[in-house]
DNA sequence: CGCTTTATTGAGAATCTTCAATCTTAGTGG
DNA sequence: CCACTAAGATTGAAGATTCTCAATAAAGCG
């Protein structure tokens, strides 16, 4: 590792490494000293960046990695007789593939909304790492459970919720994940179109439209195109909790 | 451990163990050699049996076990706000408390539908033991995975169905659960109220009812309060991916 | 700059919910 | 053992929300 000769090819395209990564504080490394991280940097592959449309996993693939984010943001769609169904969005630092460890193959398609890149862990490189390093098993377990927390919160949303609240809840949700990565929550660009937005909510293209013109008459946020501002984040909240009905 | 004596109190309630429990091949213990299992049974709590309704964990005390379920079922209740949403239901062989980990708080009380057997087994034990044996490690990580995938679906499921496909899936999904475990995947008793059922799949109690009895009108089911019989099992599975709609 | 895709808006139709009344079941105590 | 009560379940009718169909507008892409 001394010289720039002996790094493996993937390593010339992209000299990032996870000590030098501004997500490492919300990624998988992130409660590992630097000795540890650097163990944990050497499993990674990098690869060249997604565009958009790009494919990074196709639907019924065999489970060999997790991915992470590292820039960028993509979906996943399962297919279903046919049926086209957005299962989750993935923004950097969140980790994709989780869902595939137990039957072994990837559930859904995942594909990216912009621009993306990606850091590859191999599975099994990664357990033998969490075999010596507690802080990185535990961290993986909290990765998964926070998954399985957050789908259980979009489940009750979805059992639950009116479409203005499920819009409401849903801005609200990606407003704390920009703002947990350092990015304005009140101010961003959806990625993802209303198509997306309204299949993975559960409402119709022009339901998701129609809310989202009643949020901006209402005075709670101004669109224009995929550009959001969050103009009254309480209010916003407060309808998301289905506090307020007017 | 060689004399009854040594045995700690809640031994003594209940002598099971997992080398003689019918669900260790359904349950976290699964690949592990008879060694290896008597390590693991060594950490696992018994308790008595929770009554109807008893609490067996309240929303937002700390984390600190999972539990599985040895016979029995119970629901989980988030309350948010005051509302109450029915957010997953256990049965035998499933885990509680793997939504706990990142948190390190329960999200939500979980309660007995019946009288219900419990194992509770101390994470930070189970998290030392799965250092040590790799089989328990990966069967963790498949149980967490398998929720998730188990979510996921849910989330299809909620966000693209009518009612009639709703109601078609949570029954097919108990049917199956059952089949895995032994019982009959045809006739079964619902532990858990019409309301309950409801307020997890996002409906109307009404409309609970009147799906119920529309499916039995069609001649897919016969019910009789709470005893379902599927009678026509590929007509339910094909109303719940939504193929046919009369 | 034109073309394709994506988004908005309107009107009618369908589904589901709500409200209300009735029926059934399960649990309790005489 | 039966009656009684409370909780759970069913059924009907009216009302609300959301969906579908359709037409138009805007935006993104080559």
């Amino acid at each position: 590792m001394t010289t720039t000769v002996r790094e493996p090819r993937y390593r010339r395209m992209n000299e990032t490494r996870c000590r030098t990564c501004s997500l490492s504080s919300l990624c998988l490394p992130l409660a590992l000293e630097m000795p540890d991280m650097d163990q944990f940097d050497a499993i990674i592959q990098r690869h060249a960046p997604l565009k958009k449309g790009e494919v990074l996993i196709h639907q019924g693939t065999p489970f060999n990695s997790v991915f992470a984010v590292r820039s960028g943001s993509l979906k996943q769609v399962v297919n279903e007789k046919g049926e086209e169904q957005v299962s989750n969005f993935y923004l950097p630092s969140e980790l994709i593939g989780l869902d595939a460890i137990d039957e072994g193959i990837y559930p859904g398609r995942v594909h990216a909304l912009e621009t993306t890149t990606i850091c590859e862990i191999p599975f099994n490189k990664l357990d033998a790492l969490a075999q010596q390093l507690p802080e990185l098993r535990t961290q993986l377990y909290r990765s998964m459970s926070k998954e399985l927390r957050d789908d259980r919160r979009m489940l009750r949303l979805l059992s639950s919720k009116t479409a203005d609240e499920k819009l409401a809840s849903f801005l609200i949700s990606l407003s704390a994940r920009f703002r947990r990565r350092g990015y304005s929550p009140y101010s961003f660009r959806l990625s993802m179109s209303r198509s997306d937005i309204g299949n993975y909510l559960g409402l119709a293209i022009e339901t998701v439209s129609r809310v989202l013109g009643r949020l901006q008459q209402q005075g709670l946020v101004a669109t224009s195109g995929r550009e959001i501002n969050i103009l009254d984040m309480s209010a916003l909240e407060r309808l998301a909790e289905g506090e307020d009905a007017p």
